[in-house]
DNA sequence: TCTGGGGTCCTAGGACCC
DNA sequence: TCTGGGGTCCTAGGACCC
């Protein structure tokens, strides 16, 4: 048995936790460069602003309508997020953390009689404690759980909290949950299912198994086994290693030189670089990737490419001397490129790694020593503060954000005033 | 004019082997 | 004219999630 903690709207309602003026007003949350909407509050919602809507479609709208705009505050709502998740410790030991806004707890752990009012009571702490609102749902398997959290989002008289466990109305309310909103299902499947009629979680459900495994795949048959009441999704205690770490940004202007594409590549591969040693992982791989912009059809230009690395490496001058003699391999002189990325993947644990017989380990030792140095320096006085003179530094910043709120609980400069 | 970022998993098909 | 059978491994692309 599972339960599912859902944030609700989590950009939307951290950006009102310190504007509480914006409690019953229309919120959306912008995506990088504040090109699309990436949360909205049930008030947005109803104006009709979709998920992942471009801004500049609802920009008159949203002036008309006073809806709140807020670029994306990630230091915020990371920060945010832990408050919960260590909310939810304080009720129980073991929380699988889903994502920066949900999280699954395992019943069978919980000695109560009456998991809704346990349920009630979490919800009603992490309101008070954070002012976050949560959705939750329990369920015999997580893909229910899911489910009922949506049932409980959308149905205010149950006061947040939904359990399918044991529910003979079960059918009744799968009846009324989109198929494609279904954990498992999303835009393409949902748009085959739709195309045969079947149009709710109920209808999926009776569905026969072998046609879902040969329309669906085998991750489409587990959803299917889920939504049948039989728990193949295990509750995962441990967080998984990192299979890769990815870093790319769209540019706000297109960028056509090689040298502004160096210098953004180097500093995209600093940031994965430092994220792959805070992991204690090294890389086997570096693969690098441009492209021009992907709503214009016709001069469409995508290219990658990738690098074997030798022995692995988490040093950040070595990943970025990879990165760049790999970008200068797809390079194409004139387009106007509007995003890069570089990945690393293949990666593995840096104490499990076969030496190179040849290796020099006093040098090994001195680069350790030097990349232990640049993370802290980082940490301590901010991110940035030291790197690569590949990373130029010059100031140029190619990301906007016009409605940034301030960092007001992981900042000291940016504490909230009080009158 | 303007369109996000960071992940995982599965499968078909192509390469290879004998 | 006609061209086997049984495997493994890798990867690109496509599905999904938040």
């Amino acid at each position: 048995m599972f339960a599912l903690i859902d944030c609700n709207n989590f950009y939307a309602s951290c950006e009102r936790l310190f504007n509480p003026k914006l409690e019953n007003f229309p919120v959306v949350v912008l995506s990088n460069n504040d090109g699309c909407v990436i949360a909205r509050s049930e008030e947005a919602k109803k104006l009709g602003i979709a998920m992942g809507q471009p801004y500049f479609e609802i920009k008159k709208l949203a002036e008309q309508k006073l809806v709140h705009v807020a670029s994306s505050n990630f230091s915020l709502y990371g920060d945010i997020s832990q408050r919960v998740m260590n909310i939810l410790h304080y009720f129980i030991d073991e929380i699988e953390i889903y994502s920066i806004d949900e999280a699954f707890i395992n019943l069978d752990q919980i000695k109560k009689s009456d998991l809704t009012a346990f349920g009630l009571d979490i919800r009603k702490t992490i309101k008070q404690w954070t002012g976050i609102p949560v959705s939750i749902g329990l369920g015999s398997t997580k893909t229910l759980a899911k489910a009922a959290s949506k049932v409980a989002k959308k149905q205010p008289q149950f006061g947040g909290v939904v359990n399918f466990i044991n529910n003979p109305a079960i059918d009744s309310w799968l009846d009324q949950i989109a198929v494609d909103d279904i954990w498992g299902i999303g835009r393409q499947y949902g748009k085959l299912l739709k195309s045969l009629n079947i149009a709710t979680a109920l209808d999926f459900k009776k569905l026969p198994p072998d046609w879902i495994k040969k329309n669906l795949t085998s991750a489409g048959l587990t959803t299917w086994q889920e939504i049948n009441g039989q728990a193949l999704v295990d509750f995962e205690k441990e967080k998984s290693q990192a299979k890769s770490i990815i870093s790319s940004r769209s540019f706000k202007q297109p960028i056509r030189e090689l040298g502004a594409l160096e210098k953004l590549v180097a500093s995209y591969t600093a940031r994965a670089a430092e994220k792959l040693r805070a992991d204690r992982l090294k890389a086997k791989e570096i693969s690098v990737y441009i492209r021009t912009n992907r709503f214009n059809r016709e001069n469409f230009y995508f290219n990658s490419t990738k690098i074997k690395l030798n022995p692995p490496t988490d040093y950040s001058p070595e990943l970025i001397t990879q990165a760049q003699i790999a970008l200068k391999k797809i390079f194409k002189p004139g387009l106007p490129y509007k995003k890069a990325g570089i990945s690393l993947t293949q990666l593995v644990d840096k104490n499990c790694i076969q030496p190179n017989l040849f290796e020099n380990k006093n040098l090994e030792n001195k680069k350790e020593r030097l990349m232990r140095c640049l993370d802290k320096l980082n940490q301590k006085f901010g991110s940035k503060t030291i790197g690569s003179a590949a990373e130029s530094f010059c100031g140029v910043s190619f990301l906007e954000q016009s409605f940034k709120s301030p960092s007001y609980t992981t900042d000291w400069q940016e504490l909230l005033l009080v009158k």
